[in-house]
DNA sequence: GATGAATGAGATTTCATTCAT
DNA sequence: AATGAATGAAATCTCATTCAT
């Protein structure tokens, strides 16, 4: 594996446990068992490394999204769709889910580009593909970019939960999600 | 003011603006226009300040679910008023939300019981309200917990999203979120 | 009782404990059930309670010592009835042998008029009447000076060992040391 | 040479200056040349400077010692030869022996593991020595582990008086104290 | 490219002392 | 005389970052 890769790897894995803040240069080198100084020949401080984390997870993300736009499907299908590859992803790596999470609230002032993208981009794009759906009469008459983002923060929550608390598994979680949601908008 | 009241009010400005890990103990001090020294001789240190702010806070919503219980008024009508009250005192305290948002995510690990009390035992409350309904067939069939907690972090990330952004506001947000929640779980 | 030796007697119990850095004048006043400002209406400043323990306990080996130098009896009755003596006091008061050994070995920078007093000129009272009897015989030739202090270090050692250790009992410790001093002076 | 030496050593001048809690690790930085931070990468914490430079000094007499106690000579010889060794060692390393004496009365409570076995084990050693001595007749009936407690403390207090007291000399307080023991103890 | 010892600014916390009541 | 809240200088320790090897 490439040292860049490894190196987002094994931040993400300490930065669910410890958080961001907490989490060392130090140890993320330790468990790579590479040195502080390799580190940081792949970047170039401590926020690039949480930057890169969001961008990868962003981009994932967008081509997700980017695909279902135009795919010749109804919008519930494509909502379902979407909550099933994006719990698909947070099982596979509950590790991500957790630093997504955590870290996707810094105050303005010291946020960084792709956490910025991350919460603001993708419901953006959520939000023009409810609009689409909204036109077709497929859903009753919504505020778009509004319940776009409520849906994100509802999924990036329960993503939360469900990684953070046995009670709830995946699918489950998934079906009374898509339900709440779909009924929500639904005509 | 008393002092321990004067701490949390100027901790929630600073805190709100630069995050838990980027506020300084003496800055919190020079704002309130009192010696560090002070600020200890009310809190045993900083991590406690953030635990008080939100035992405030939980303490308020305890408050306001309790009430709500136990009113003669149907579930539309009790989450209705607790969407109300919530966005009310939000955008009375826009520094609170942002910090009740923002801080609400620390791992495991490190977190205060105050934080977890926050986000674990509101959702409780709300969850035995939406049980109560369920069985009056005010709603349909959903897994309450679950569902509470959807509603909760959907209030959450909605209250941040709109402090933060100035496109959105509370009346308008209020109303289309309680269009969404009531649809969602609507018998 | 007066308040000056309220406080001297309760810094002796702690300082014992803790040692004489680790003891918070807080401390020392909430024990005393006073204010800690009363503390500094007694003592100018923390090291000058210090001085006055060592102050007092000064004063009575020097009244001791004072005593037993135009007593008419033997040397070695003399230096009997100093141990016994003294072994008798710190019996009394294990505390204060704990502090008088402890903080009796401040380097010379900071070291306190009292605290000098007591480890130069009791053993040079000692000497006085060491060098008395080596004229009369009653010893061999030694180095006064040299052998007074001697005998002061063994007994203050010997003293915390006591104080620390439940092995040793103070009689037979005395009598022990009382045989190694006088066989190792005598002529 | 290398820095947990430099440090220690550094350490050791200033202590015997200054007293262990008026050295500042900051302090110690400057004299040795290096930053703070360096100072901690060879010590977790202040404590343990002070215990590392007991535990080397610890070490040096434990040799000697162990050494002694098997050789073939008389008690008396082996005395006299620590005795020897032991004002050698200080009169090369005044700042040593002040530390040593200074600080090795930390009250119970805040003690470090290489000062206790320092006041403990070593005097243990001699009194293993001195009751071989006693069982060859060699020296008369005594308490050994009181004897070898008393000779400790005597020989340390001296030590520090003449480091501090420019009156005497190390060979004539060495010969004094070895003709004090020899005749408080032998048949 | 890889290393990791060295750096030092800066953060948290302590605690002797003051002084208005 | 007694009080104790307030003070703030100062100490310990951390950790992101650098750079010579």
């Amino acid at each position: 594996m490439n040292k860049r890769e490894l190196i987002r790897r094994t931040a993400i894995e300490i930065i669910a446990e410890e958080g961001y803040y907490n989490t060392k240069v130090q140890i993320i080198a330790e468990q790579a068992e590479i040195a502080v100084g390799t580190v940081y020949n792949y970047f170039s401080n401590k926020e690039e490394i949480l930057n890169y984390i969001f961008k990868v997870e962003f981009d994932k993300r967008l081509d997700i999204l980017k695909r279902l736009k135009v795919e010749a499907i109804s919008f519930k299908e494509k909502l379902n769709l979407f909550l099933e590859e994006h719990f698909q992803e947070l099982e596979t790596n509950p590790a991500t889910t957790s630093v997504l999470v955590q870290e996707s609230q810094l105050p303005r002032k010291h946020s960084l580009k792709a956490v910025d993208d991350f919460i603001n981009e993708l419901p953006e794009l959520l939000a023009e593909m409810i609009e689409s759906a909204k036109k077709k009469k497929e859903i009753r008459d919504v505020n778009s970019s509004l319940i776009a983002n409520a849906i994100f923060y509802t999924i990036r929550g329960m993503a939360s939960k469900v990684v953070l608390n046995e009670h709830y598994n995946f699918d489950q979680t998934k079906e009374e999600l898509m339900n709440l949601l779909w009924c929500g908008i639904k005509n």
